[in-house]
DNA sequence: TTCCAGGTGCATA
DNA sequence: TATGCACATGGA
C-alpha cells in the first residue's frame, strides 16, 4: 500500500485506493482540483496529491497526519470480501472499489455536516470555504480550518451572510456549546453514549451525529441514514420512511462494518442509480 | 412555479 | 413515543 514515505512525501499504490472516489462519495467538503492535482486539506494540514498511472504522489509535510487521514494501514480487501457477502453490496463494491473511509478532525467533521444537513454539497463546500478563508490561519497559499477557539467569535449574522440560511443559529449555537463539550475526552465514551451527547448539541440531529461519529471518531458500527440511503432502503429492502427504524435494521444487518457499508451504498446510489 | 438538497427543532396528540 | 410542519437558499 504505502510504497514510500520521506519528510515531504509519500507515494501510494493504488491498490484498494482511488481518491476521487475517496473524495466524492460525500464524506468529506474539503479539497479542490489545482490543475491536474487535488488539493486536500484537513484542520491546518494540506497535501497536494499527483495521479500517477500506478500510484498517488502525496505532496505533504504532514506524512504520518495524512496516512492515518487516508486510513492507509487498514487492509480494505478483508471488508470488501466480507461485504460482497451480502448480495445488496456486491455491485456497489464493484462500483466504489477504491473508496475509503477518512479520519477527519473531529470540529471540522461537527461544523461540515451541520452546515450540510438539507443542503447541497455545492453550497456546503462554498460556505466552508469562506469560513477557512475568514477565521483560519494562513497555510501557504491556503487556509486551515479554524479551530473553536478561533471560529468562537463567528455570529449567527455572520453564517447567515455565508448563505448558511435555517442553519446560521444552530452555527453560532454550537460554538457555544462545544466550550463545554471536550472533544478530547468523548474519544473514550462508548457509541451511543456519544452519539446520545453529540445529538444534544444545536443543528446535530440522528444522521448528523451518525456522521460526525463515522468520518470523525471512526465508529464503524453507525449507518447514517440520509435521503439518498432512504430512496436505496425503498429500492432494495422494503418500503419505510422511518429514518430510525432503517438505520437500526441496517446496524442490525452489518454490525461493525456498518460506516463502510454505508459509504459503498450511498455512492453507488447517488453517482450511480440517481 | 415547484421540487429538492447527506435534516433538525419544536409543537401537538 | 410518533407525526407533521416550518425553516433559508439557490439550482434544476
Amino acid at each position: 500500500m504505502i510504497k514510500s514515505k520521506e519528510e515531504n512525501r509519500l507515494i501510494v499504490e493504488k491498490e484498494d485506493f482511488n481518491l476521487v472516489q475517496t473524495l466524492e462519495c460525500g464524506q468529506v467538503f474539503s479539497y479542490f482540483k489545482e490543475n491536474d492535482n487535488f488539493v486536500v486539506q484537513s484542520a491546518d494540514k494540506v497535501a497536494i496529491i499527483e495521479e500517477k498511472e500506478d500510484c498517488y504522489i502525496i505532496n505533504t509535510s504532514s506524512p504520518n497526519y495524512f496516512i492515518n487521514y487516508f486510513d492507509l494501514t487498514t487492509d480494505y480487501s478483508i471488508i470488501k470480501r466480507e461485504l460482497s457477502k451480502f448480495p445488496v453490496m456486491k455491485e456497489p463494491i464493484k462500483f466504489g472499489s477504491g473508496i475509503r473511509i477518512l479520519k477527519q478532525d473531529i470540529f471540522e467533521t461537527i461544523i461540515s455536516f451541520i452546515v450540510s444537513a438539507n443542503n447541497n454539497i455545492k453550497r456546503i463546500t462554498k460556505i466552508l470555504n469562506k469560513i477557512r478563508e475568514n477565521f483560519g490561519k494562513k497555510i501557504g497559499n491556503y487556509y486551515a480550518f479554524p479551530t473553536l477557539n478561533e471560529l468562537k467569535g463567528a455570529t449567527e449574522e455572520y453564517f447567515a451572510k455565508l448563505g448558511a440560511g435555517y442553519r446560521a443559529k444552530y452555527l453560532e449555537n454550537v460554538l457555544k456549546e462545544l466550550e463545554d463539550f471536550n472533544i478530547e475526552e468523548s474519544k473514550n465514551l462508548p457509541t451511543e453514549e456519544l452519539r446520545n451527547k453529540l445529538i444534544s448539541l444545536s443543528g446535530v440531529g440522528p444522521k448528523v451525529a451518525d456522521c460526525i461519529l463515522l468520518f470523525g471518531y471512526s465508529r464503524l458500527d453507525v449507518f447514517p441514514v440520509d435521503t439518498w440511503i432512504e430512496k436505496m432502503y425503498n429500492q432494495f429492502y422494503e418500503n419505510c420512511s422511518n429514518r430510525n427504524v432503517i438505520r437500526q435494521k441496517l446496524v442490525e444487518e452489518f454490525g461493525n462494518l456498518s460506516g463502510y457499508a454505508q459509504q459503498y451504498l450511498f455512492y453507488y446510489k447517488r453517482s450511480y442509480l440517481k
